[in-house]
DNA sequence: CTGAAAGCGCTTACAG
DNA sequence: CTGAAAGCGCTTACAG
């Protein structure tokens, strides 16, 4: 038997008598041999190597979006490389270029912000790319996600139930998902008459617990505090929560706090947090499953999966004006 | 000029004359060359690629320490290959063997407990490894850390000068560097002449905030509560903090609560958690160098480096009964 | 279904 | 300091 049938038994490619097929990979086994991803890249011009861009690994949201990709991009007999872009575009382009040196058989990235040249550099890679955490139905785009816009929207609905007509949002880091968020408590409060722009309070900055715990001490100090705060991030509302402790501002009586995302710690606050759960395990394996299918070159019928979220409502804005 | 030249310019190898070097790197970023790592790593018999095993991505604490890593081994020019071990032994074994059959130019674990299976594995790989978080001072072992004991007797030690007498230790997951700081916790309490084995609580599950809550709430409905707790985490502090407050038990007057790896919610809880602040950042960095030099063939000089750590007292555990 | 030939894009090792 | 030759360990593309 020649070596290229026992490289097409090992790949399980078919055109090989299962008795070869047998014989070979039991070999393999018994000597432990493992093919060189290397001499298999250099010859078959494709790597088994994935390159995924997530802009922080500090924010739980993307060590489970991460995770979740990683398991089934393992399962399928990939490796995946991770870049982290810390929400920075040159950086982004930066390691974009880096992971593009390795050939990688796909691509995965998250959202559609990023710089032009990072847009040229994915196009002419011609490496198979799903976007991930934001949807689109622009042609050739494959992607998974679900509506930034009504989810921030659906969170905007239940302060409004809740009996609150001040309602204030506070967006962090604001890259586009935040501004979707956003977009989505605009279109809600001026559906309901009561938008008002001074109520929007948008930081540049990373979202953190102490970052919320600022704000909502600025915000509560006005001459007018709202009656209700949309927190664009768990950690902000977290934070947020525990400074309200420290000042004595009784969560949700005098106002009441919702957050995004449904992160680990929010059951766990006094009061419990509102918030929205966000399926991004859901995301990151549905996503690496589309890829998946796109780098063995299946068709892939639906190319923007829209996924579910779910509004989770505890403590922090119901009890007292409920109804 | 040959091909091999302009391979030796790029790979920035001395015997090629400057003049040479400069015209070959031009027109390597004009036409926008990259050379092909697979047809690299298979020519040299070594890839740029550095396998990295960590046990989880939800622990902030490794995640800054990933963050770390990465950023060194980016600039030196490596790739990070990372692998969640989920603190399984198993999982560990067959995540080494997938990045092994990558041909890895480095290998970064965390702590030294796996099976010896996976042991064997890293030996006959020839791959240089370098342990990160607990340090050993066997001979051929690479290590950066610092003494897990000692830091869990620094902070055993705390709550004892605050007065405490019965001083529980709650432990979660179990893994070798908790059972390290649970070490150094009864050490300290016996020293003291104050152990007591009925106040050590180790629990197998994962630490988390649930988790903190619970054990806080059965420590304290006990006969005889303690008058302060070492969580081995600070999510397991945290945790127990939210719970003291919904059960209305003062911290730290009633008990004096100290958490462990000073997490970036620690210093916004109410009050204020104690904690002791692990240099994992610097780990990972140094870690990585030491890694560096070992696969540049470099002699290390120090192949076990012993980071501080530091405690970091805020009012969970002081205030009332200080002196 | 199986095989002999060629080659993937680099680097190593040996000359000069 | 520079180069011609050989080869890294696979797979592709072409025959049979």
């Amino acid at each position: 038997m020649s070596p290229i049938t026992a490289s097409r038994a090992l790949r399980g490619e078919r055109a090989v008598t299962p008795v070869l097929v047998e014989r070979v990979q039991g070999a393999a086994k018994r000597l432990g041999y493992v093919p060189d991803p290397a001499a298999r890249a250099l010859a078959s011009r494709r790597s088994n190597h994935v390159a995924v861009l997530i802009p922080l690994l500090s924010n739980q949201l993307f060590v489970e979006l991460l995770e979740s990709v990683q398991r089934t991009l393992r399962t399928a007999g990939f490796q995946t490389l991770i870049g982290v872009t810390h929400y920075d575009q040159d950086e982004e382009e930066q390691l974009l270029g880096e992971q593009l040196a390795h050939r990688p058989s796909g691509l995965l990235v998250t959202g559609f912000e990023r710089s032009e040249e990072t847009r040229r550099l994915i196009a002419s890679s011609g490496v198979p790319c799903v976007h991930m955490m934001e949807t689109s139905r622009a042609s050739g785009v494959h992607c998974v996600g679900f509506s930034q816009q009504d989810a921030g929207h659906a969170v905007a609905a239940h302060l409004l139930e809740g009996g609150a007509r001040r309602i204030a949002f506070v967006g962090a880091q604001l890259d586009s998902r935040v501004m979707k968020r956003a977009e989505g408590y605009r279109r809600c409060l001026r559906g309901a008459g009561c938008y008002d722009p001074a109520l929007e309070w948008l930081h540049p900055a990373p979202s953190s617990m102490a970052l919320g715990a600022d704000m909502l001490a600025r915000i509560m100090s006005g001459p007018q505090p709202p009656q209700a705060i949309f927190f664009c991030n768990d950690d902000m509302a977290q934070g947020a929560l525990l400074e309200a402790m420290r000042r004595g501002i009784r969560v949700p009586e005098q106002v009441a706090i919702a957050g995004f995302n449904d992160l680990p710690g929010s059951s766990q606050m006094v009061p419990p947090l509102t918030s929205l759960r966000t399926p991004r395990g859901e995301v990151g394996a549905a996503a690496a499953s589309m890829l998946v299918a796109l780098m063995r070159g299946r068709p892939v019928q639906d190319t923007c999966i829209e996924l579910d979220y779910e509004l989770v409502v505890r403590a922090s804005t119901s009890g007292a004006r409920t109804g």
